[in-house]
DNA sequence: ATCATCATACGATCTCAATCGTATGTCAAC
DNA sequence: GTTGACATACGATTGAGATCGTATGATGAT
């Protein structure tokens, strides 16, 4: 018996949460898919002035983390999100809900619509999504 | 048009969002209330080894940022939460909506249920919440 | 008065994130 | 083969957060 094959595909020692300069970063890998560090840069640099360099190391320091992954392509480095948008949201969305709110996802909710206009149609949309816990199993 | 009075007893100029530390010591304050160095120290020590310095210091430096008031009493100081729980989490529960989700609060819901148990008694909790949201209002 | 106790004040260290400047390498075109 | 454009690599700096050691001051008991 050999070790056991670990079944994942994605994501293997659990990646550290990004900062928000990741962030930004890890957004534009997920809009546009695997890209280069010039258009990361075009693109981020168009929302504040950042030099070309700091995306770059920013980048690299990402890979080291695990958080990027890199492939040669021509003359450069082509970087890709390690984790999926929708893993990266949950591991966040999950920190604060227990560092901040005990685990109480109403709670959090709360806070989330508090002192801002909230439509009826936001309200409907979230209750759609509440009725999917309801049908009896996946 | 002038400038609105912009309604609020508390908070004047925006404090800076608490960080992971730093919500430690909120926590026992907004739990028990004023309290000296000594007895958030004895609270937060209980939940990992920290020196009684160090909690000092953290509470001076948080004066320092507005983050707490102090008052003399006896011979020691007696710190308070600059902010309520309500508003630090709604601060709090703003910047993840926004910065992760891009506004979308069932986003940010949809991430905060994933991946644990959710219990049918936790869905209609969350949509009572939901309900207040129909009346007219206040 | 002295001392043990307990408080605050303060400075030093360590780590990490963010930013950039400079060095270096490669290629294509002249 | 020299040069200009563009790429990566790397080191330095700055600032913030977290942690603690040590200094200092007040108090009450001996």
């Amino acid at each position: 018996m050999a070790l056991r094959p670990s079944r994942r595909s994605p994501a293997g020692p659990a990646l550290p949460p990004p900062t928000d300069a990741e962030l930004d970063v890890l957004r534009v890998l997920w809009d546009r898919g695997p890209s280069t560090v010039r258009e990361v840069h075009d693109v981020v640099g168009a929302a504040r002035p950042i030099g070309y360099t700091t995306v770059l190391k920013q980048m690299q320091v990402m890979q080291q983390k695990g958080l990027l992954t890199r492939s040669e392509r021509f003359r450069s480095h082509v970087y890709e999100a390690a984790s999926t948008r929708e893993t990266t949201q949950q591991q966040l969305a999950s920190s604060v809900l227990h560092q901040v709110f005990a685990g109480s996802a109403r709670g959090l909710l709360q806070s989330a619509l508090a002192g801002r206009r909230v439509t009826a149609r936001e309200i409907d949309d979230i209750r759609a999504l509440l009725d999917e816990y309801d049908r009896p199993r996946r």
